[in-house]
DNA sequence: GGTAGACCTGGACGC
DNA sequence: GCGTCCAGGTCTACC
């Protein structure tokens, strides 16, 4: 076993980071609750599968130690990795600076929030978004098992990498409805694989900062599946804040948060929020909605 | 530009 | 047990 240290930024709070939105509990992410450790099962470039693991040191939590059954020659790209999915390389002082004004944000502020779980790979958010639409989050779970014990492949000890396009693109459609029962979501699915496995197509690219969020908005857009509410999901995870997913999950949230659960038009719901641009999203996300409920 | 209806799936609900 | 509804939307046709 091999590790490293990774220093925190300042007021970082891992378990933050972990459950900011569901996507800890979809596979081949793993939380264990005794040791509060995220794991992955990933496939490296070199086609080595490793398991690796992150957790923090205790309060005050300064460093990250990351752990991997690969070799010592793993650590950098994984370490690379990490950072990435843990957006620790991002500066969030502008969006706490407009939490100062805002009672149900100061806790948002105070406990360095603004950072949220993404995958590796821009295609793996996108497939799990696709499998989060029109569905419960229960079936999103299932989905997400299914298309990795499916064509993931395995590591030697327990679990399985989330698939490549290339894999996911070798299967019809038919099947991947048929066993990981995703519905017609099969078809949108078996394209983007395709069109990413035969070089059609480079998600990747869309990390690039020098992009505007137009530009990625639109490429995403493009894809078959992704509407506003997906694109802006995407977004987020991209590190880009002011596209708001609204879906029924945000209506529902902002409706009795700021509008006292009265009918209220999505045009309506998403001015609420015109005074937290460009960090929106962040705001919808961080923002004390118990308390705001609850009268505060 | 807005709106209705179809779309996979499976759990919840009413009967 | 069975039918219906709908969930962290999207797309197309139609007006």
């Amino acid at each position: 076993m091999h590790h490293a240290e990774i220093p925190c930024p300042a007021a970082f709070h891992f378990r933050d980071v972990v459950f900011s939105h569901g996507w800890v509990q979809l596979p081949p992410h793993a939380w264990d609750v005794d040791t509060e450790t995220l794991a992955r099962i990933e496939r490296l470039p070199d086609g080595r599968v490793v398991r690796y693991s992150v957790r923090a040191e205790a309060t005050p939590q300064r460093r990250l130690v990351l752990e991997t059954d690969g070799g010592a020659d793993t650590l950098p790209l994984l370490l690379q990795q990490v950072r990435w999915t843990l957006a620790l390389d991002e500066d969030f002082r502008e969006f706490y600076a407009l939490c100062a004004a805002e009672p149900g944000l100061r806790g948002a502020a105070e406990r360095g929030q603004g950072r949220i779980l993404r995958s590796p790979t821009v295609w793996e958010d996108v497939v799990k978004t696709l499998f989060s639409v029109n569905t419960t989050w229960g079936q999103t779970i299932a989905m997400t098992r299914n298309l990795t014990a499916l064509c993931g492949e395995p590591h030697s000890e327990a679990g399985r990498t989330f698939p490549t396009p290339a894999a996911v693109a070798a299967l019809e459609p038919e099947e991947l409805q048929r066993v990981c029962r995703v519905g017609y979501r099969a078809g949108p699915l078996s394209r983007l694989a395709r069109d990413l496995a035969e070089g059609r197509l480079d998600l990747e690219a869309l990390k690039d900062p020098a992009l505007t969020t137009e530009e990625v908005e639109s490429r995403l857009r493009a894809l078959q599946g992704i509407g506003p509410y997906a694109a802006a999901n995407v977004l987020m995870l991209l590190g880009r804040y002011d596209h708001l997913p609204v879906d029924s999950w945000f209506r529902k949230t902002v409706r009795e948060g700021w509008f006292e659960g009265g009918a209220v038009s999505d045009r309506e719901l998403v001015a609420a929020f015109d005074r937290f641009r460009p960090y929106r999203t962040l705001v919808y996300v961080f923002y004390d909605w118990a308390g705001a409920r609850a009268g505060g």
